[in-house]
DNA sequence: TGTACATCAGTGAACGCGCGTTCACTGATGTAC
DNA sequence: TGTACATCAGTGAACGCGCGTTCACTGATGTAC
């Protein structure tokens, strides 16, 4: 029974803003963290002064939870594009589909540390729990069709497609930390590639009618 | 040339003290995260005011590391007693080995959340990346002499010691996460430890000598 | 296309609170004899 | 073992600042004619 009747006007100026300051979220909670971030400072990085905010969210712990929101409904874009980029060249060998994998699941440092924040805030706030899995599942339905594709161009398939897809997740997040703690030192990413091609190789098996 | 020449006195009721604003520390910083901690909850939860925190701390932020240095090497110590206590019951199959080491590396949420914002907070601030590098190589040095006398017992033996340990962490991290994202759905914890199985298996072979 | 008007988006000042940090002080603890 | 003394550990009050939050106001933006 709100008064929320009125479609109300808004628009582009408003949206820009909005937009500006979900960008500076980002920027801010990378560099400081979302527990140190303040209203004040995603403003000032914005440069808008603290009414912007109040009028666009209603708390930083809101603004969170819409940037991390947009982020990863771009991310998983981006990484449906470059897999649909995938369709006119066939993968030649398992190795080449590896990197292909490679490629979609990038290691971005900023982006890893505000994802380590987003999910220990979720697992402290009673409702989020559901939002990161939701997000898993997103993954799956989205790799799915790319892995199985590659998988048969290479004559292989999959044994228990769901395992499959949670363990790649979890290698990929699992190994980005490690990179990210010796970004130096090439040893680890090689690990990372072997890791992933392990994987690859245990959920998977050669299929009797596409062989070679 | 600062005047602490004096060997100072200190004793009992102060590391008792200290003690117990650690505690508390781990406890606050589960709950409500690192960033969002205050000096004042802190010291309210140990019992103490916020004297006490100066009078033993120069900052939160060393406080934080001094907390997750003690956690991590109980949790270390633990599992090298848990480790040795091994030592009696010889492994008989490939599936008890990864039990023992399921065992280990137990999943706890509180920890979990710590641990998550420690590596955000460590790749944000300049020295603490070689204290996360260490640590991976202490669970390394650790974890090895377990393994290849577990392997051995199964008629097994590794390929590459160092990727194989580093496998087993991130694997173990990853998958900690997802089981925590959905704590009450059985099917993520058996695909954890399925994904432990894979990786064991494709990082040992079977020993020429001791098969069967 | 131009103008007059209504509504909105963001400004900036104001208020107050929580808390970081300091410090003189006192009860606790260890030491010397 | 007991006592007197020195030093330390933690207390609690005080100060001030950064910032969250509110709100009357104004320039910007869209709408109607």
């Amino acid at each position: 029974m709100t008064q929320r009747a009125k479609p109300r006007r808004v628009t582009k100026r408003r949206a820009e803003t909005r937009q500006r300051l979900l960008d500076a979220a980002m920027e801010v909670f990378a560099d400081e963290g979302f527990g140190r971030a303040s209203v004040e400072g995603v403003c000032a990085r914005a440069g808008y002064t603290r009414g912007a905010f109040y009028s666009n969210f209603v708390s930083l712990d809101e603004m969170f939870l819409a940037m991390w929101e947009q982020r990863t409904e771009v991310l998983l874009r981006s990484a449906a594009e470059a897999i649909e980029a995938t369709e006119r060249e066939p993968v030649a060998t398992l190795a080449q589909g590896i990197d292909r994998v490679l490629d979609v699941a990038v290691v971005d440092e900023a982006w890893y540390r505000v994802q380590a924040e987003f999910t220990a805030h979720a697992l402290r706030t009673p409702g989020l729990r559901r939002v990161l899995a939701d997000r898993e599942a997103r993954i799956a339905e989205l790799l799915l069709p790319f892995l199985e594709r590659a998988l048969r161009q290479v004559g292989r398939r999959m044994l228990d497609r769901e395992a499959f897809v949670a363990a790649l997740v979890a290698v990929h997040e699992g190994t980005a930390g490690q990179v990210l703690v010796e970004p130096d030192n090439p040893v680890v990413r090689e690990r990372r590639r072997k890791l992933f091609l392990a994987v690859v190789d245990s959920y998977t098996k050669t299929d009797a009618r596409g062989r070679a």
